[in-house]
DNA sequence: TTGACATAGTGTTAATAAAACACTATTAAT
DNA sequence: ATTAATAGTGTTTTATTAACACTATGTCAA
């Protein structure tokens, strides 16, 4: 293909922020960069586009590579193209934020990375690159969005108790809810199905465990109704 | 500079959709284009990167030289790279948003556009390229922002009365507002200053005209209470 | 087997925020 | 002086959100 435009032009890449939650705390994964630049850094997984490779399509790979799981929710987030981000020259990356179960998850360190880690989103390490500026733009998109739109379940098992929802949106809002108003909330959006059985986990009464039904979700979106947390 | 990634990499453009308010409708500023592709069809203002430029200062530039203006709000929207968006190979854009003041913008065709034109976004032309994909996701983010930061005055004039900032937020949200709440609302925010001088257009009674006070604004912000519209 | 412990589950009331609603004031034009 | 056109101004009703405490049910250990 003839192409019309000869200048020099910047490498492009992709870098996703992968956002899982473990019960108690919200996790990020890294990789440890094995090589130059940043080596022995911690930095986002990502890697630079094929050519006949959509952007979410690169995304999706570098995430399949790093973590195994595939079909889970991943947005575009931002794009950082500040001239010096990389030392090897140009280059410009697009970040995108993915949302996956823990329980899905095996990750495994690449070609690049001598290692991976779920770091807790509040403890994580210096990061290489300009990675240190897309966690936060991240996690902001994450806490937004999670209020009125349906993506929390995303980082829950398939089947789940109220309380581990509650305890999910506590967590990443960084605030306390009322238990009794969340329930009443949760039920009136009428999103949730109860399945059966029940958590058992302890010395204590078992719970109801719910899933997130997108049926129901995509009737109420239709009648222009919205879901608010 | 060395650089180690050797393989083919595509173009990097931006394009940016520049709205304005001319007291009665938003209007999307469009460009001719001059040369094949998409040759007579409209197009979003844009070009492609300088390889020592920011992502945003490509975006400013661009709106300088289309439009003359400078210092206005200006923000990155989404990043388009599906293959094959562009006939002559692989290109990715940088989609950037900005608010223009109508009476501020002297709109100039530059070297790549045979005609500029603001067209109502209500009545869009066909586009070039995919920039008809742009154009609502702009309009989204526009919407949703609105609600809850004060970038609407980036569209109005420093000095306007209330009705010409409820017009606006009527026009552009699609809604209509009680004028009673809607000016308790506003005025209950505390951003705006009364200033000399009022609008004496028509045969009516002159309105009290306002400006922006981003120093009020930024007092609030600090304070954790929110802009809510 | 019984009691302690830990989490599940459940309604009502009070406080706050949003929506509905109509008239008087002031200017320019005739 | 009258008309036309927009500016400006409070109160009541309704809806939403926040505050609040006890009973239920399972496991585990004595």
């Amino acid at each position: 293909m003839p192409y019309s435009y000869p200048y020099p032009r910047p490498a492009l890449a992709v870098d996703t922020v992968i956002f899982a939650f473990d019960g108690r705390m919200l996790k990020a994964l890294l990789i440890e960069r094995n090589n130059s630049p940043f080596k022995g850094y911690w930095a986002l997984p990502g890697g630079f586009i094929n050519m006949d490779e959509d952007l979410a399509t690169a995304a999706r790979r570098e995430l399949a590579e790093e973590t195994g799981v595939t079909g889970v929710f991943l947005e575009q987030l931002y794009t950082f193209g500040t001239p010096g981000r990389d030392p090897r020259g140009r280059t410009i990356s697009v970040a995108y934020f993915a949302l996956v179960r823990l329980a899905e998850v095996e990750a495994k360190a690449g070609d690049d990375a001598a290692a991976v880690h779920w770091f807790p989103v509040e403890e994580l390490p210096k990061l290489a690159f300009d990675h240190g500026k897309v966690m936060p733009i991240a996690l902001e998109r994450l806490r937004s969005k999670m209020r009125y739109q349906p993506i929390a379940f995303g980082l829950l098992p398939l089947k789940f108790p109220l309380s581990q929802l509650q305890q999910l949106y506590e967590t990443v809002l960084g605030i306390t809810l009322d238990k009794r108003n969340f329930r009443k909330k949760v039920m009136a959006l009428d999103i949730l199905t109860p399945v059966k059985g029940q958590s058992t986990t302890g010395a204590h009464r078992p719970a109801q465990l719910y899933s997130f039904d997108s049926k129901k979700y995509e009737r109420i979106k239709k009648r222009g109704l919205s879901f608010e947390l």
